[in-house]
DNA sequence: CTGACGATTCACT
DNA sequence: GTGAATCGTCAGC
């Protein structure tokens, strides 16, 4: 499998996380390298789609209202950790917490384009071919990358589970901005155009193949 | 303790 | 387009 594999891309600092604006972080993800190694294995994969909750104020955070539950409280911790939780009772969904410590912001990655590891990916999905479905949608991402909520509090900033920059440039008229998927609950909310994707690019979740 | 439900996915009509 | 799968979380009693 993928080991010892060469690194050309520079983990994400601190600041990259702590940063205000979580719309803003959502929008720079994309094109970055959402990163796991597990076990010694590396997969990777580049960030194509998220997903910006906006805290306290947004119906549809999990932290609307502030509240405060074992599963919310790492939203609340600094930026720069893994918020995963299990939704329907079987996917698995990565989240990155932003902001400074007390304000729970967080991203949802909703899906990336794979780039290392694709033959353990399969094996973790098992599937026997690599097609568009692998890691399009947010459970899927995270199976292919075996990400679980076992891994929800993990620092961002250590080497098993991380984010990279590896210079690829995403201009801005590759950007779509629209509402958010699977959040008709919340309301006025649902229609805030807090979901980012790069156009046309195959792996975005929703219609058409 | 109980019941309702979800930031989804996939097979099937 | 519709519905099942499947279980941790959380509000309410």
């Amino acid at each position: 499998m993928q080991r010892n594999v060469k690194q050309n891309w520079q983990q994400l600092p601190t600041e990259f996380y702590t940063r205000k604006n979580v719309m803003t972080i959502a929008k720079d993800l994309l094109g970055k390298l959402l990163v796991t190694r597990f076990d010694g294995i590396v997969t990777a994969g580049r960030i194509v789609e998220t997903e910006a909750y906006n805290g306290a104020v947004d119906k549809a955070s999990h932290a609307f209202g502030n509240r405060r539950t074992r599963r919310t409280e790492i939203m609340f911790a600094n930026g720069g950790s893994a918020y995963v939780y299990l939704c329907y009772g079987m996917h698995h969904l990565f989240n990155v917490v932003t902001n400074t410590a007390e304000i729970p912001h967080a991203v949802l990655i909703r899906a990336i384009e794979p780039l290392v590891g694709m033959e353990t990916m399969l094996l973790r999905t098992k599937k026997n071919k690599l097609d568009h479905s692998i890691t399009k949608g947010p459970g899927n991402v995270s199976k292919a990358l075996g990400i679980t909520t076992n891994h929800t509090g993990m620092s961002l900033l250590k080497d098993e589970l991380f984010i990279a920059d590896d210079g690829f440039a995403v201009k801005r008229n590759m950007i779509l901005a629209t509402p958010r998927i699977g959040v008709i609950y919340a309301e006025e909310d649902a229609l805030l155009p807090y979901r980012f994707i790069m156009k046309g690019n195959p792996y975005v979740s929703g219609k058409k193949s």
